[in-house]
DNA sequence: GTTTTGTGCACTGTATGCAGAATATCCGCA
DNA sequence: TGCGGATATTCTGCATACAGTGCACAAAAC
């Protein structure tokens, strides 16, 4: 939502880079590791959270813990207790369904933006992001591919210039980003995925907003399938 | 998200009402106390937040007061600076546009699905609802008639059934219920508005989800003009 | 043997204390 | 009178302390 302080340069000249040194508060770095850790599996779903334990093991005391739990609570990671405390959150088949659904609508809202409002230079961003995904799936890395994938669909939500949207979208990537990390693995359906991002990349680079958002829908809808595959 | 917990009756009785008395943690409270305020003007835009005073003012001690920002702070409802606390976030004419883009769009999602989901029953309160808001807009009661308005709306979101679109949905009203508590007032734009509801609770009843879709999506789309003439 | 009641422990929720950063104040000086 | 810098004050960020709740285990009663 916000950007980081603008610092008004103090030299006339402009600074080239950005040199903030990144003074992120305690809490706000807790939020961003406990993120990881849900979904990169550290903290299983239904697991109540032990705040003394948990910070400990971060190093920090249970206040900017508890804090970052309240921001986690507010993104659906995790679920408040009463008296009981946080507990990870554990996402039924409807629940995904239903998180999908709108992480679908979103994307093709984006899609159909980003191709009245995108510069040129950012649309050629994100087709170079595709060039490296398409090295990625002919090399066989999964691992790579997935990464890759995330990021070309935020980059798309992030041309439409909408920060409420991209901040949305986040939300649910992140909800999603657990459950696609058992899914992902082992299918033939990979290649009907990648067939698909040739289609956007494409529509994209025409800036056809009703073809990118209807390949759009079609790649969650397969997407969804394929983790109603795995569960 | 989480529903009360189910309380299963300790006697072989059935409870006929509910007794359990309202244990909202003191977080829980601050979070709706401090929305309200936001949302009714109590706290101005880009108004910096002075935790120790509005701790007492609240009659709570800094540290559930600070939770509530945090949570509020993922709402979007307030920034945080960081070293220098909670500000009250102002929204731009691009901001409120932004975030109206994202609300139209999740609640056409919603028309649509409710249409195919929802119970006969749902759908006749929704009715019920847009009953009382004709009566209110005949007797020309302006406050009444708008929160009716907000209630059809979410309604109409909750007859989909889906929790992630109705908490996203949540969010965006929140933020726009301060825009629209300047902008709704004197115009003869009511009239339209009123119009387009009647439309909305037809193609409702028909369970029409297109057209329900493009009505609401219209319907925004004036409400947008109207806060664009307000500002 | 089953159910109930009591007690202790573990953990959350809230308040308070302390250190450091940011801002405001005041004084010297041109 | 206007400006710059040192100092004082205010306020946030984090840690810690305390109180209350819920839960588990155990003992007792039926």
């Amino acid at each position: 939502m916000s950007s980081i302080a603008p610092t008004p340069s103090i030299a006339s000249a402009p600074v080239p880079e950005d040199f903030a040194i990144p003074r992120q508060s305690l809490h706000g770095q807790v939020v961003t590791r406990l993120r990881d850790m849900v979904t990169e599996g550290h903290l299983a779903p239904g697991q109540r959270i032990n705040e003394v334990a948990l910070g400990q093991a971060l190093g920090v005391s249970r206040t900017p813990l508890r804090e970052a739990l309240k921001t986690l609570a507010g993104e659906g990671l995790v679920e408040l207790v009463p008296t009981r405390g946080a507990v990870v959150r554990s996402f039924s088949l409807k629940d995904i369904a239903d998180s999908m659904e709108v992480l679908k609508a979103l994307e093709q809202l984006a899609g159909r933006r980003a191709c009245v409002v995108a510069s040129d230079a950012g649309i050629a961003e994100v087709l170079a992001l595709h060039e490296q995904l398409r090295e990625r799936y002919a090399a066989g890395d999964r691992l790579p591919y997935f990464k890759i994938n995330q990021a070309i669909h935020t980059a798309i939500v992030t041309l439409a210039d909408n920060p409420t949207l991209l901040r949305m979208h986040e939300i649910l990537q992140a909800q999603m980003k657990r459950i696609r990390f058992i899914g992902h693995e082992g299918t033939e359906k990979w290649a009907a995925a990648m067939a698909e991002h040739e289609e956007m990349a494409a529509a994209l680079a025409r800036r056809d907003g009703e073809a990118l958002a209807e390949v759009i829908g079609r790649h969650h809808d397969l997407g969804l399938v394929r983790i109603r595959e795995a569960y």
